[in-house]
RNA sequence: GGGUCUAUAGCUCAGUUGGUUAGAGCGCACCCCUGAUAAGGGUGAGGUCACAAGUUCAAAUCUUGUUAGACCCA
């Protein structure tokens, strides 16, 4: 007779595969269109904690990559982890939105840049506007897509009307606390373009340049240095020279001075007379042979000895480093060379060079250079090197002083002060993220916040044409900003400067010019505390926010940005807490790239995989350090996943028809449900440290080796083979029904998908009223006393196992049931009889040794033994254990027959 | 070239203040079950802790160097 039919078999609807790809998209729209965001934060409204995380923007431009997906991904976890855990959350997206690379894009696709010039700033800017907003949609739906919850409604863009009005608000604030300051800096120039360029507009190209070598005399030892420069026309120029403090330098017998290593390569200069400590030479005045200039000494570690002579030429208005130097030494920036490449006045005012030379090309002007030089240039020959050109006119390009706009770090303000003390009062994770920004903010110069270029927000001052005087009445500024915030930053390029002049402020239009630079773009993401966490223009949660998180390049990006502005305007940073991760890279663990081939793309992985397998990933991979991705390690997360996801379905199979709880557990049902809040617990307190990996490792294992390896199969006779109502039976599903629900909570932050999915499929004592997963809070397990000795029973199960393996190898039993377990184990012998027996998957547990024994072992003191058991297989439970062939248990009998 | 960081089984990760024979899961191999079935269970094989020196009674752990890789800067 088949008894299956007497069985209460497991039984749910819930698939057991995924069809995550095709799946996903419905389900995630579903929550879109009910807005669950909204609903998340109704939830929570009257909730005691709240957490902030504010979302750096992405630049608006191109499609999300894996990187972006990572770092969205980990937010959304982070978030919904406080959401879950009972917290009210905040989490605003935003975009970059300014820029030169969407300017770029813009003029690429005009058609170049005459194209461009055709237009006026205002068209360009509407046009990189569009863009913008192109991409934002664009990257809107990718992070949509991998589930990620966040106020998509009302995302944050830095072109948002009030929000350029709140970035020209934090430079007015920045300006209030005296900290902006206009000053001479040298950046790349083209003056075939009369334009500055951004690094990126940089492109190198060989030129054949003068490589001359040029004596200092310096009256007060009697000797001279040598310099070695490739360019001649920047001599005039010249207020200084620099020597590397940590070389030996030495006097040559024909009184020339340079590095001692570079000499050899130096013939024309005569042999070694004496070794010279270049300490000994700092602030010693040399003679620029071209004029007669004062050139003082100085001393730099950018001074290499790659080439040259070790005593580098330093003219502040032509070089970076030497700009950088002069800075430190308060050495005069001078800068002869006007916007077209040409020699300005400034020549004769300052006596640089005779008249003659006023308005000729720079490159035109080399020869005469050297031959003013005379006897002082001691070497003249041509090479032929890499230099840096103009990307549109592929002109060579030459470092030029502009008047720049910058945010002082040190002088009265103290904004480097104040931000290392906020770096001390912030949380880093991980730690060494604290050294790392420190660092970088001990040693930045001042930040440069203007650019010369048409997409950003105006650095919207008002200048004295006569005078030059920067008028930084805040009066003034005020109702410029205000014009902004109703008709954004783009009417500074199209309306007549009067339409910004404060009327109040008896200021005559007529006497004024606008400044045209924007600001870095730095200095708009810098500004998102202000525009969005301190405006009321977004519901996007307070400041400081309780977490900033990004990739750990942010540490001179964005971490640093706002935390200078926040210092500069507010005092304190604008986060307590920041969280960095690494970059993603390939199973060797080599940074992605399209030469390469090896970059693993978003939605490849969606297709493929779905979402839920790349949440995975992200939860089990260490993200402090680089993140490894391949095709390989996905298709663990996906094994990962089925795991889960069967286990999850047992459960609710196990649980069918559940609708009352009984809590009179067996001692299996309360040690596994003791063992469950001690992992759960566990891993709560790793995911809020935000350990994630590791807390779901010690998850997977919980599920694999105890969950599902131990109580789900031993508990399969009671919920097979028992009565309906069996208290034993409904004990053991209840247990299941604790475990499910505090597991879903505890993995809604990460599987919010599958969580999601499986709750339709719950019985109410698991899903109670809510209509969905975002209705749960994360339940504790009651604490519960087991008793059950676990490490004991553990090790007795396993060597219990490992015998009967053996012998099903030796084709002596083929199922575990056929087997007796003798022991004298009084630990054993007390436990109840059932789940003894349950527990190591044999007929019966009896303590009376007998003959014929297949297997022996002893544990410690005690006994054990295996033999087959001498009652008849029960054709409905399979135990052996009925009193005759082909009959009925006990057990079965009575089920069967009331 | 400089700064910061990383390196533990094929893969993903644990590994307390130095202290027995370095752990887990996945994957793999072999076996069982066919009442979780494109599932489930059992057993097992995998590591010179990147490499080399040093400190120590004792090093995956501390120090130095080397190699490879990542980010930032020059």
């Amino acid at each position: 007779m088949d008894y299956k039919d007497s069985l209460l078999l497991p039984k749910t609807n819930f698939p057991m595969r995924g069809g995550l790809p095709q799946k996903e998209p419905q389900r995630y729209k579903k929550w879109f269109e009910n807005d669950v965001y909204s609903k998340m934060k109704k939830n929570r409204e009257f909730a005691e904690g709240s957490f902030t995380l504010h979302d750096g923007p992405p630049y608006a431009n191109g499609h999300t990559h894996i990187g972006h997906a990572l770092n969205k991904i980990l937010k959304d976890v982070i978030v919904k982890f406080h959401y879950f855990d009972g917290k009210k959350v905040r989490f605003t997206p935003g975009w970059d939105c300014h820029g030169l690379p969407i300017e770029q894009q813009v003029e690429k696709k005009l058609g170049g840049k005459a194209k461009k010039e055709q237009k006026t700033t205002e068209e360009i800017r509407g046009l990189c506007r569009n863009h913008a907003k192109k991409f934002v949609e664009i990257q809107k739906e990718e992070f949509k897509s991998l589930g990620v919850v966040a106020d998509w409604e009302k995302p944050y863009l830095t072109m948002d009307y009030k929000f350029e009005a709140n970035i020209y608000r934090t430079l007015i604030g920045v300006a209030k606390e005296e900290l902006l300051v206009e000053r001479s800096k040298p950046v790349y120039w083209s003056w075939a373009e009369r334009t500055a360029l951004a690094e990126a507009e940089v492109e190198y190209e060989e030129k054949e340049s003068d490589s001359i070598f040029v004596a200092f005399e310096v009256p007060e030892i009697g000797s001279s240095i040598v310099i070695w420069t490739t360019t001649p026309w920047t001599l005039p120029a010249n207020v200084g020279i620099s020597l590397n403090p940590d070389e030996v330098y030495v006097e040559t017998e024909k009184g020339y001075i340079v590095a001692k290593e570079l000499l050899p390569n130096l013939d024309f200069l005569g042999e070694v007379k004496r070794e010279i400590d270049p300490k000994s030479l700092e602030n010693l005045i040399a003679k620029n042979p071209l004029n007669g200039r004062d050139s003082k000494i100085v001393l730099g570690d950018h001074v290499t000895l790659d080439s040259g002579t070790g005593a580098v030429h330093t003219a502040p208005g032509h070089g970076e480093d030497d700009y950088k130097i002069g800075l430190k030494y308060g050495l005069d920036v001078i800068m002869p060379v006007s916007e077209n490449g040409t020699y300005d006045e400034t020549l004769t005012r300052l006596g640089l060079l005779p008249e003659e030379f006023v308005g000729m090309h720079i490159f035109k002007a080399n020869p005469k250079i050297l031959e003013l030089l005379g006897d002082s240039l001691l070497s003249h020959s041509k090479m032929r090197h890499s230099y840096p050109h103009c990307w549109r006119s592929h002109t060579p390009l030459i470092f030029r002083a502009t008047k720049q706009w910058f945010i002082a770090m040190d002088g009265d303000g103290k904004l480097r002060e104040t931000a290392q003390e906020e770096i001390e009062k912030t949380r880093f994770v991980p730690e060494t993220g604290r050294n790392r920004i420190g660092s970088m903010v001990e040693n930045r110069p001042d930040w440069c916040i203007s650019r010369q270029r048409d997409w950003g927000v105006p650095i919207a001052l008002f200048r004295n044409k006569k005078t030059g005087e920067v008028i930084l009445d805040e009066k003034v500024l005020n109702f410029i900003a205000m014009i902004f915030e109703n008709e954004g930053t783009d009417v500074w390029y199209s309306k007549d400067i009067s339409y910004f002049v404060n009327p109040a402020s008896r200021l005559n239009p007529a006497d004024l010019e606008q400044v045209t630079d924007i600001l870095d773009v730095w200095f708009d993401s810098g500004a998102t505390w202000n525009a969005v966490l301190k405006s009321l223009d977004y519901d996007a949660g307070s400041y400081q926010a309780d977490l900033y998180l990004e990739g750990s390049d942010q540490h001179r990006g964005w971490f640093q940005s706002s935390l200078l502005l926040s210092s500069a305007v507010s005092k304190k940073a604008p986060y307590k807490t920041v969280l960095t991760h690494g970059f993603t890279v390939d199973a060797k663990g080599e940074k992605m790239s399209k030469s390469k081939g090896n970059v693993v793309a978003p939605d490849k992985v969606l297709k493929q995989y779905g979402s839920e397998i790349l949440r995975l990933w992200v939860a089990t991979s260490d993200f402090q350090h680089d993140l490894k991705i391949s095709d390989g390690i996905l298709k663990q997360s996906a094994e990962q996943y089925k795991k889960l996801r069967n286990t999850f379905r047992f459960l609710l199979a196990n649980i069918d028809g559940l609708e009352k709880l009984d809590t009179n557990y067996s001692i299996l049902d309360k040690w596994i449900l003791e063992k469950s809040k001690k992992v759960f617990d566990e891993v709560h307190t790793d995911f809020e440290n935000y350990e994630f990996a590791k807390g779901f490792s010690l998850l997977q294992n919980f599920v694999v080796t105890q969950l599902s390896g131990i109580y789900l199969d031993v508990c399969k006779d009671r919920l097979y083979c028992d009565g309906k109502e069996n208290s034993h039976r409904v004990a053991s599903q209840s247990a299941m029904a604790l475990i499910l629900k505090s597991l879903l909570g505890l993995i809604a932050p990460i599987l919010t998908y599958t969580a999601d999915e499986i709750l339709e499929y719950a019985p109410k004592v698991v899903k109670g009223d809510a209509e969905d997963i975002f209705d749960f809070t994360y339940e504790k397990l009651p604490e519960i006393e087991s008793g059950f000795e676990e490490k004991y029973l553990l090790e007795v199960r396993e060597k219990v196992n490992t015998e009967i393996d053996r012998l099903k190898k030796e084709k002596v039993v083929k199922n575990s049931l056929e087997l007796v377990l003798f022991t004298d184990s009084k630990l054993i012998q007390d436990l109840d009889r059932t789940e003894a027996e349950d527990f190591f998957l044999v007929s019966r547990v009896l303590r009376h040794d007998e003959d014929e024994k297949l297997a022996s072992f002893q544990i410690g003191e005690e006994n054990f033994s295996l033999l087959l058991g001498s009652k008849h297989r029960c054709p409905r439970c399979w135990k052996h254990r009925a009193e005759e062939e082909n009959g009925l248990c006990q057990r079965c009998d009575e089920v069967v027959n009331v």
